[in-house]
RNA sequence: GGUGGAGUGGCCGAGAGGCGAGGCAACGGCCUGCAAAGCCGUCUACACGGGUUCAAAUCCCGUCUCCACCUCCA
């Protein structure tokens, strides 16, 4: 395989080879789940999940492992202004975003950790950073050294010296350096009970950094290969997490992934700028499978400023790719996915250049179109094979029983059938006869109805208007 | 203040020294009784100002505009 991707750590591209051959080990930050997911959240899962399926076509076994962060300050906050328990708040968030995940047809990780269920893990990763100095306690909280990790900031390049003083310096008393950060944080009489455990330090909870070090440790390894998430994690989160794992003694990530934002207006979707785009309302618009198109098409890192002309348009788009599938299939047969052209494996291997790989995949369908009209089977069936392969491998493959109408009874469907085609045999009547009046009339009806027809020179098919 | 990124044709969106991605829309043609779908063709751009080069959207210098991170964030 020669599959290059851009490390962020690097500032460049890099040759990608696992650690170990045959096998990948990924790490992705999944959601702090105090909400349900916009779909700048879930680009981010789409984009691993389209790279983890390149991993997988290429033969490797893949381990995939996303967390959800089930607890932090605003899952407390939200869940009390919403007068219920925190983790009633965030497994409800957390089933939200495992539908939305499942909806746009990503595949389940290997493994989803939740934060709140390796606390004992987390007190053994601090436990190690305390004995060799890189962390101290302080008024109940632990606290992770800055000054004490040279290599702090290696990630994004930042000089502890050049970063601004951190905001909430309520705790600033208690650190060695304003930049420290914390690692674990003491109880609070304000917070609920059943929010904190027990340690060596006292009862207390998880600061949001850890959780990834401490569960990429132990289900990965003290070294993996793969480590994704957004560009805003880079910092502080991102860095925060190799300084700490590092300066616990594991190698960590021998590679850091980050995608780009989802945009609207102009800026980065947020709740608190009111400005989302949540995937349950989007997928009202669009079919799933729509959306998916719309949000894997452009590159990875680069931003996609949402708009509905962009993603009405990338639903028009996807639907030549998927019209070409349905007509060949009736054509030819359900042929299976064919070998990938070598212009769709470079252009996937050149970092998930998937702008360039979805252009492979429209001329090989222009072609098979050409084939359709020229009655050449064999070419057909080759195209087909071939759109459907690299469709297959970006999760967009239109047969895939995922995106199949949900709840279709095949008998109504039969019984639809027939009855469009009674329609039809009075509009082929009507036609023989010359009469184009009633003919039209009967087309008219049908799409009135929602059934759009097409005539073909094997006769008139129909299908259901989107 | 520090760090990182972006500005491409009517629109979306790639590319990153020379053979003008792809899609959407529009227009013209073919096909059709008419459509639809499809095919062919047309429109052809790289924020601005300099520079390097036989050749720059791509490299260098400068300028402008926008975005992100440094506080929770995909």
């Amino acid at each position: 395989m020669s599959l290059r991707l851009y490390d962020t750590a690097a500032h460049a591209v890099r040759d990608f080879t696992p650690l170990r051959a045959g096998r990948v080990s990924m790490y992705v930050c999944g959601l702090t789940v105090q909400g349900p997911p916009h779909i700048g959240h879930v680009r981010a899962a789409l984009a691993f999940d389209v790279l983890r399926r390149w991993l997988t076509h290429a033969g490797l076994e893949v381990t995939f492992v996303r967390n959800v962060t089930d607890i932090d300050d605003k899952i407390l906050a939200k869940a009390a202004a919403h007068g219920v328990e925190w983790w009633d708040w965030a497994y409800r968030n957390e089933l939200a975003c495992t539908r939305a995940y499942e909806v746009l047809g990503t595949l389940p990780p290997t493994y989803e950790p939740r934060a709140t269920g390796h606390v004992p893990e987390m007190v053994a990763m601090i436990e190690r950073l305390v004995e060799r100095g890189h962390a101290y306690a302080a008024g109940g909280d632990v606290y992770f050294d800055v000054r004490s990790w040279p290599a702090y900031g290696e990630l994004t390049g930042q000089k502890v010296e050049d970063l601004q003083p951190a905001a909430d310096s309520d705790t600033d008393d208690l650190k060695r350096d304003p930049r420290d950060f914390a690692l674990w944080k003491a109880h609070k009489p304000t917070d609920p009970a059943t929010a904190s455990w027990d340690t060596p330090w006292g009862r207390g909870r998880p600061g949001w950094h850890l959780e990834c070090s401490a569960m990429a440790h132990k289900y990965l390894g003290e070294e993996f290969d793969l480590h994704g998430g957004g560009l805003d994690l880079r910092f502080p989160h991102h860095e925060n997490e190799q300084a700490q794992s590092r300066a616990a003694g594991d190698p960590f990530t021998r590679y850091w992934l980050h995608n780009g934002w989802v945009t609207l207006g102009g800026e980065k979707m947020s709740k608190s700028m009111g400005n989302t785009a949540l995937v349950d309302e989007v997928v009202t618009r669009v079919r799933p499978v729509e959306l998916r198109y719309y949000l894997v098409t452009p590159h990875y890192r680069s931003t996609i400023e949402f708009t509905d002309a962009a993603l009405v348009e990338a639903g028009q788009a996807y639907r030549r790719l998927e019209s070409f599938v349905r007509r060949a299939v009736e054509r030819v047969g359900d042929v299976p996915s064919g070998t990938l052209p070598t212009a769709f494996v470079d252009a996937l291997d050149d970092d998930l250049a998937t702008p360039a790989a979805i252009a492979v995949a429209h001329e090989h369908a222009r072609a098979g179109n050409t084939a359709l009209a020229d009655g050449d089977d064999t070419a057909v069936a080759a195209a087909l094979g071939a759109v459907r392969a690299m469709l297959g491998v970006l999760g967009l493959d239109p047969l895939d029983p995922h995106w199949a109408d949900g709840g279709a009874d095949d008998r109504l469907t039969e019984v639809t059938d027939g009855l469009v085609r009674l329609a039809l045999d009075q509009r082929a009547a009507a036609r023989a006869r010359k009469d184009y009046a009633a003919a039209d009339a009967i087309r008219d009806q049908l799409t009135t109805l929602g059934v759009v027809v097409e005539d073909t020179p094997s006769g008139p098919r129909w299908e259901l208007s989107r």
